[in-house]
DNA sequence: TTGACAAATGATTGCGCAATCATTTAAGGT
DNA sequence: ACCTTAAATGATTGCGCAATCATTTGTCAA
């Protein structure tokens, strides 16, 4: 009862083992009949290939790497659900690694993955150290960077600019009439020093920027931290008129804690989330915020990764912006406001 | 420049590849100098093992298969944050199977995973198909189940039980004083019918159930569903004073439904979560809610699969109960109130 | 009918490692 | 010093497959 081999199935089929795995993997190169016939002796069988020994005989595996920094931020697991749903069919397999935020875990983690023979890479960000980069430019396959357009990409890259989109935000801010706005950011990650540049570009731009209503720690987000962190910004400035979140998270424990202190949303504090991530939209009042295509970056690394496997890509197919949208609610509606 | 074998590191210490082999595998059984000698020639040519060779030759990999419903769901980005903290350092590599909260697919994923030959299996719930089971029961490695302890395992598990917490939740409700106590439920995979049963069971006990308070849907969970749901509960049921939800996504979005209708919480509306996970203790009024101990559960999850490899555990090592921490706040507190 | 050529199929080899069995060396007792 | 036994190390083989090269079969034109 052990496991059918190659063999197996090419005396069942009356042909020899190689013709079984050209007619499996290559069918186009043998004939209608011939194909046919080994069909029915896999289904017969219960033919599976063995994985290790085929990646052990073509030095290469099925395997795709994905590196991300965390799944208990649903950014990144909506990263991976759509990851997951584009590999579906494809016979590739993900191998996911976690480095927890840290580039120097992922600097260990690079190369027991690239041990792997992966046919491709998929890494969160832009921002390795240079070692991991040059682990990353010496693979053997296609490597796609996620998440953050803002640098130019190793090889291919999905996502979008993080300080384009805080600086839209931050410009709508602007344009409703806040004056004095405020930037709360936890965890403090590469992508969210880039929406903190954007956030301080769009008010230099029009001369508003104050470096003293900057609050972040390095701690990682959640509600309860939002809630700290405008309370912590009150007490540096009371004047604070409305607050550009770091994520989603940080935007609805900074309202919680409005709605402790009696502060009105938006007329005496507006608000402005990042992510999209569904809490914020439901709020009383609704929380605006930054939608980021995050399922969508997973699908198309996927893919990208998928088609450079058989070939480099064109150019112009290498770098996908797939931008952002700003969703506007209550809370940063002052217009509204009686 | 291609990667150094055992034969290379063989030749470089001056002794036979096989002896690299257990050098490496099994420091005890060779000698201070040899092993002594063999890491230096290792580190010297940096040599790490090919993972898909040593797979073939021993007909095992190191690969510990882990099969999740979601990533989208926190619940699991917890458990799965808990394994690969586990996994750390053992030698073990995971592998995820996402079957989207499908039976058939996980009946599909299965023989896939089977295929890795891997060396450990966890997988979410007890509620697999016939034909899930069968191949479980079959495979040539530990399998422990995660998250459910309401049925019997297969051969190791670790959890809680769903339908004693919510029973457990539902009791503190009565004793609080609600009386017409509903329950909004989104999903409805098996563990949150487990809920129900557990919510309708302490119910009963009291002679307090009715099932025209019980609302469920099988769209996914979000904030917005739970407003929804609520909404639905009170067209049926205006004088429902309480409600009991599946987790804490619903009960956010019950609570924002709530502020939208000028509901006082709990004064007019007792509110408990399930989960906890961050945003329910936060809110104003902070929600009651069942802290479930997930990531712990994919921490257990893997200790289990790893002491297992080396032979089954006792009986009294098999089954796990983590159980469940009631956490009381504001929502479900009615002596408080005025 | 034959020859030229392409398409289809087969035989051999080795990927890098671990299992198995064989051999050598060291340790201890008398 | 000698033998016994265990500990340490080595030689050989095959895991299941794909790459490479070799051979057969089929097709078509002249």
């Amino acid at each position: 009862m052990k496991k059918p081999t190659l063999v197996d199935v090419g005396q069942e089929a009356g042909v020899s083992a190689i013709t079984v795995s050209r007619a499996l993997r290559q069918p186009e190169k043998v004939s209608d009949s011939m194909r046919a016939k080994v069909n029915a002796a896999v289904k017969k069988l219960g033919y599976v290939p063995d994985v290790a020994a085929a990646a052990l005989a073509s030095k290469r595996s099925n395997i795709i790497g994905m590196v991300v920094p965390s799944f208990s931020n649903n950014v990144f697991a909506d990263v991976l659900a759509g990851a997951y749903d584009a590999i579906e069919g494809t016979g590739f397999t993900i191998q996911i690694g976690n480095v927890n935020y840290s580039a120097l875990t992922e600097e260990t983690l690079l190369p027991n993955l690239l041990n792997l023979r992966p046919v491709g890479l998929i890494v969160a960000g832009v921002d390795q150290t240079r070692r991991s980069k040059e682990l990353l430019k010496m693979a053997a396959c296609p490597v796609v960077q996620v998440m953050d357009t803002d640098s130019d990409p190793l090889d291919m890259i999905v996502g979008f600019s993080h300080s384009d989109a805080a600086a839209t935000a931050v410009g709508h801010m602007i344009d409703m009439g806040f004056r004095r706005i405020g930037f709360l950011g936890a965890r403090m990650d590469p992508r969210s020093q880039k929406r903190m540049a954007g956030y301080r570009y769009a008010l230099e731009q029009r001369g508003l920027f104050d470096p003293a209503l900057q609050v972040t720690t390095q701690s990682s987000s959640s509600v309860s931290v939002g809630g700290h962190l405008l309370a912590d910004l009150l007490a540096i400035a009371p004047d604070c008129d409305a607050i550009f979140c770091n994520n989603d998270d940080i935007a609805v424990g900074a309202a919680f804690e409005c709605q402790r202190r009696n502060l009105a949303i938006p007329r005496d504090m507006g608000i402005c989330g990042f992510n999209d991530l569904g809490t914020a939209a439901e709020m009383h009042p609704r929380l605006s915020s930054v939608f980021t295509p995050r399922f969508e970056i997973g699908r198309r690394a996927v893919e990208m990764a998928v088609r450079a496997i058989n070939g480099p890509l064109p150019a112009e197919d290498r770098i996908v912006d797939l931008g952002v949208e700003l969703r506007v609610r209550a809370s940063t509606n002052l217009a509204n406001v009686s």
